[in-house]
DNA sequence: CTTGACCCTATACTTAACTTCAGGGTTTAA
DNA sequence: TTAAACCCTGAAGTTAAGTATAGGGTCAAG
């Protein structure tokens, strides 16, 4: 079943606009779709998990410019591109680990924040997000 | 000791451009500083830890706006804007653990390309970051 | 007392990522 | 067979986040 999706039905299940998707597809985020007699663009299932993978990478920093990178990542292990495959990966990698530990942080800091409003025991009378942070920054501040 | 830095030596040190340091104060991220008699921005090193957390939470997907509401954030015990505070910290947070779930996902997937990239036992003839994330796959995301 | 490296404001320009608009063709249900 | 609800292309408009430009003050060194 679930035969070929036209443009307002996978724009519907992916929760963007049609003219989002015929965006991506000009800037080469999307390949190409299949055409109709008419010429309407028939999408397949795959192309749902394309864009949902566009928008996750879009929401944790990632630019169309880096995404379309890193969808056009394929190796083929016959490839000698793969040299250069690898170490855009690793590249990847390495901003990827650094994001995660940005946003591990930045959970704590907020983590102390709420607890420390409204019934916190540690009676942070007064704590920014700033402060927050500092906290985990083994220098001990003191007022 | 650590006197007042002028804009540029704060620019230099937070790697930004003047520019955008007076930017950031226009859209409210930093604080108007305290001026010379001349009129010269006169920081603290306070701020340039304001202005890294702005460039670290901005590379996570924040937005300036959204980063001029973490910023804002501020418990005051005393306050019964408590409960507001912490109902915006607890939105953040599960904006912040989605983030790292798709970041932790994605830094699989780039793990079994590069493994599978010259050299890897699993011999994935064919393999793209879609088909290496829909190896670890469990559940549907929505954003 | 002037030169170069700074600083100031205000305004205009740029880029990424869309969104809207103008002017059409297609499909289907009444 | 016509009206609503789709689809098409191409171009112009918008928003966020800067960047650059114009036209000027400030300050330390020579």
């Amino acid at each position: 079943m679930a035969s070929y999706l036209r443009i307002g039905e996978l724009a519907k299940q992916a929760g963007v606009s049609v003219e989002t998707l015929r965006f991506y597809e000009k800037q080469g985020l999307l390949k190409t779709p299949h055409r109709s007699e008419s010429g309407y663009r028939l999408y397949d299932q795959q192309t749902l998990k394309q864009v949902s993978f566009i928008l996750r990478a879009k929401a944790v920093g990632f630019s169309l410019k880096d995404i379309a990178d890193l969808l056009a990542l394929e190796v083929n292990r016959e490839q000698e591109t793969c040299e250069s495959v690898k170490s855009f990966a690793e590249a990847k990698l390495t901003e990827i680990e650094n994001k995660l530990a940005e946003l591990m942080r930045m959970r704590d800091a907020l983590q102390q924040i709420t607890v420390a409003c409204c019934g916190g025991e540690k009676s942070a009378a007064h704590c920014t997000i700033l402060t927050a942070l500092a906290e985990g920054e083994s220098r001990p501040e003191h007022h």
